[in-house]
DNA sequence: TCGATAGTTTTACAACTATCTAATCGATGC
DNA sequence: GCATCGATTAGATAGTTGTAAAACTATCGA
């Protein structure tokens, strides 16, 4: 298979990335990630989206802690990358549980 | 296709469903259900998980108004039925969102 | 009809969390 | 060094939610 080697999710990382996608705005966050196909400035996402740097940044560190996204640090700025094999192991991982 | 006909799920769906699955309980249940492969009488599901009468009661409305299962009344029991296809609409609709 | 049993709803509470302001940290430019 | 700017952290607060006790509803058997 072209893509066999992909990551086993255990049922707290599962948890925690469940809860990582429960808030819209996280959900919106990784959407726009994701949209945008590739690295997404911290300044960027909040341009599109109403939201104080503080409440911001808490969101992304939960999304990092989640395994969601890589949080690249270039001096003062800050960019966001959507970990698409994490996504993909999760949908496999509840797959599995769930269906 | 042999499954062509799925149903698409709204944002607000699929954040109900994310937000019923946060919940470890809820999960574990859901779990349950699947394993069982058919109806689980809502003793049963007791019966396996240290749970007093009104949580579950609570979680299973939770897991209802999700769409994620289905509640089957029959005189003075309750039976649970997990509805796949919804889970299907709804890894299918992450999978859109995100990947 | 009574009493027992299965589940639900109500109510109350503790724990958690999203949000913001203010303070702080780190890097860059003068 | 000092000021500025981007981002994070700390602290405070409001709203949400998981939990269970108690009250309630509905069904069944005697």
């Amino acid at each position: 298979m072209a893509n066999s080697k992909r990551k086993v999710l255990s049922q707290d990382q599962i948890h925690l990335i469940v809860k990582a996608l429960s808030d819209p705005r996280r959900y919106e966050i990784l959407k726009h990630l994701r949209q945008s196909g590739q690295a997404l400035a911290c300044e960027t996402v909040r341009g599109c989206m109403e939201i104080t740097p503080a409440t911001l940044s808490h969101h992304m560190k939960e999304l990092e802690m989640a395994g969601l996204v890589q949080v690249v640090r270039e001096g003062k700025f800050a960019s966001y990358v959507l970990r698409r094999d994490v996504l993909e192991a999760f949908l496999q991982g509840v797959h599995a549980d769930l269906i």
